[in-house]
DNA sequence: TAGATATATGTCCATATGGGTATACGAGTT
DNA sequence: AACTCGTATACCCATATGGACATATATCTA
């Protein structure tokens, strides 16, 4: 249900796990970061945390998050398709192509 | 301003690319495997192609889209810190980690 | 020109979303 | 216990979003 693009479409959550990528952070240390009022904070670490992306650890009063591991996995996977599209640069539009003036069908390697 | 992710966060239109990833489709093309009404894909084509993450090519009342190279290569670039980051195995949570009982790495398969 | 086909747009609507402010809650501290 | 710090939740609100339906526009065809 959480999509993971969903959560990353919001600049906001974006910021957050980029405030994350070194490590474990408490929510205040969090606000100060990504100049988000704390309420906030805490209502996109909710979203964040019920979506798998982060984890939560109590030290007394301190709560602590952190990038759960794989949580934006699904989302790389689905680009990466694209990636090795561009990469080695085969467009693959020979469907597409096959009513223009014959540009050579391509072979499958 | 127009954000990649916003554009992926609705699945209509993740859809719309992932029916493009072969080559270049007409509009009826698009509506027959996205089972999507008409008007809804040309909306959602109207706004990938406004953030330049598809592109048109008019061939007589047909008009043919096809995803433009590199226009998710924003996303992709953003997410492959995390992916760099998980794949190393270099998770830099020592801190947290400290009070849990070895995690012990994966090994590749 | 009339009609059919292909696509785009306009309008309305229900819903989701994110922020802000106030407030509640929990854990230390004195 | 009273107070303070750190964090979460509740509530309200303005806005964005996406779909459906009807309709407009453009291109071919008879």
């Amino acid at each position: 249900m959480p999509d993971v693009f969903r959560l990353l479409a919001d600049p906001s959550r974006r910021r957050l796990l980029d405030a994350l990528r070194d490590g474990e952070r408490s929510v205040t240390d969090l606000v100060a970061r990504t100049r988000m009022s704390q309420p906030s904070v805490s209502k996109q670490l909710r979203i964040l945390r019920d979506s798998g992306a982060v984890t939560l650890r109590t030290a007394g009063r301190q709560h602590l998050y952190s990038i759960r591991e794989g949580a934006l996995r699904e989302a790389s996977d689905w680009l990466s398709y694209y990636d090795r599209f561009w990469r080695e640069g085969l467009r693959r539009m020979d469907d597409a192509l096959r009513d223009r003036p014959r540009p050579r069908t391509r072979r499958r390697r």
